[in-house]
DNA sequence: TCATCATGCCGAT
DNA sequence: TCGGCCTGATGAT
């Protein structure tokens, strides 16, 4: 789902599937028609992700930006490699849809290719089905967006601009001892909860709502505190515990957050939607920790679940 | 068929 | 702080 992890891994599936290669952009829907028109027929040479934003470099320097924001997804059809060890293609990333795949339990779809079947009965390049946002094709591969808030083209000053607005990602940051600092800095000079900074993509970038929640319970934090009175290390812990999490969600496609587990418990959490968080989505439920009832309240227009006895 | 909900963000007030 | 916007799944009616 549309959290970091997701777009890093839409990321690498373009690296691996699109870069190198002439793209054919279309707009199916129209509202994309002039961007489009602008990058049809360029090769694609680079895919990166910063936060939750994914930009596609194209021959000549311009860039296409892109944001699933809650609703967007990619859609992808014809040859595309496996991201995970041992896992089938996927056939969607980000906002849990489902089409014409299996069940999944995540926002992430394997391709109906996937179950036993061939795919043959699949026509390349399929008919975009619904309003579909834009296109982008290889003569093997196709890649539709879905609902994004945001797709544009930028040339490379806007581009480097729109960066330059995001916080810090530990995926791409290459000093990581000095981006904690700055963190662990930006995190603790407002008075704003520091639930609500975690939030601030200006901050650290790439987390979401359920990262958010998952977070501060493993800090053991109170997401009400100010941020100004949050210890200087326990903030820099927090963009420790972002780099730790984030890798393991590029790497494994899920938000799992549960440190408490064996081996065996992680295997069945990774296809177990209940069993991977601590308090995201478990309102009434019994903390994992001490048994009281977790809470959900209002942040900024946003659901913000806590145990109130751990988190103080 | 309808209302509600969602892992996001922006701009007006 | 609020409403608006992106889209589709789900459960109630």
């Amino acid at each position: 789902m549309p959290e970091g992890h997701t777009v890093h891994r839409v990321a690498r599936q373009f690296r691996r599937d699109f870069v190198g290669r002439p793209l054919a952009v279309s707009s199916p829907q129209g509202r994309f028609a002039q961007g489009a028109a602008l990058l049809d027929g360029r090769r694609l040479t680079g895919s990166r992700a910063v936060g939750k934003q994914l930009f596609l470099d194209f021959d000549g320097g311009l860039v296409l930006r892109v944001h699933l924001g809650l609703y967007g997804a990619w859609d992808l059809f014809g040859q595309i490699s496996p991201l995970t060890e041992g896992m089938a293609a996927l056939g969607s990333m980000g906002a849990p849809r489902l089409r014409r795949a299996g069940r999944m339990g995540g926002g992430e779809r394997e391709r109906a290719a996937a179950d036993g079947g061939s795919g043959a009965d699949e026509p390349f390049p399929p008919p975009p089905v619904g309003q579909g946002r834009g296109r982008l094709a290889t003569d093997a591969s196709v890649a539709d967006l879905r609902g994004p808030t945001a797709c544009e083209v930028l040339d490379p000053e806007s581009a480097a601009a729109a960066v330059a607005r995001l916080g810090l990602d530990p995926a791409t940051e290459e000093d990581l001892d000095a981006a904690g600092a700055e963190v662990a800095r930006r995190l603790t000079r407002r008075a704003v909860p520091i639930g609500q900074l975690l939030m601030d993509q200006s901050v650290m970038a790439g987390i979401g709502n359920i990262y958010r929640a998952e977070m501060l319970f493993r800090a053991r934090l109170d997401p009400w505190t100010p941020g100004r009175q949050v210890p200087v290390e326990v903030a820099r812990g927090l963009w420790d515990d972002w780099a730790v999490l984030l890798a393991d969600g590029i790497r494994t496609g899920v938000i799992l957050t549960r440190e408490d587990l064996d081996e065996a418990g992680r295997a069945r959490a990774l296809g177990d939607r209940s069993e991977q968080h601590w308090v995201y989505g478990r309102a009434g439920l019994p903390c994992r920790v001490c048994g009281t009832p977790v809470v959900v309240e209002d942040m900024a227009g946003r659901k913000l679940y806590r145990c109130p006895a751990c988190q103080r």
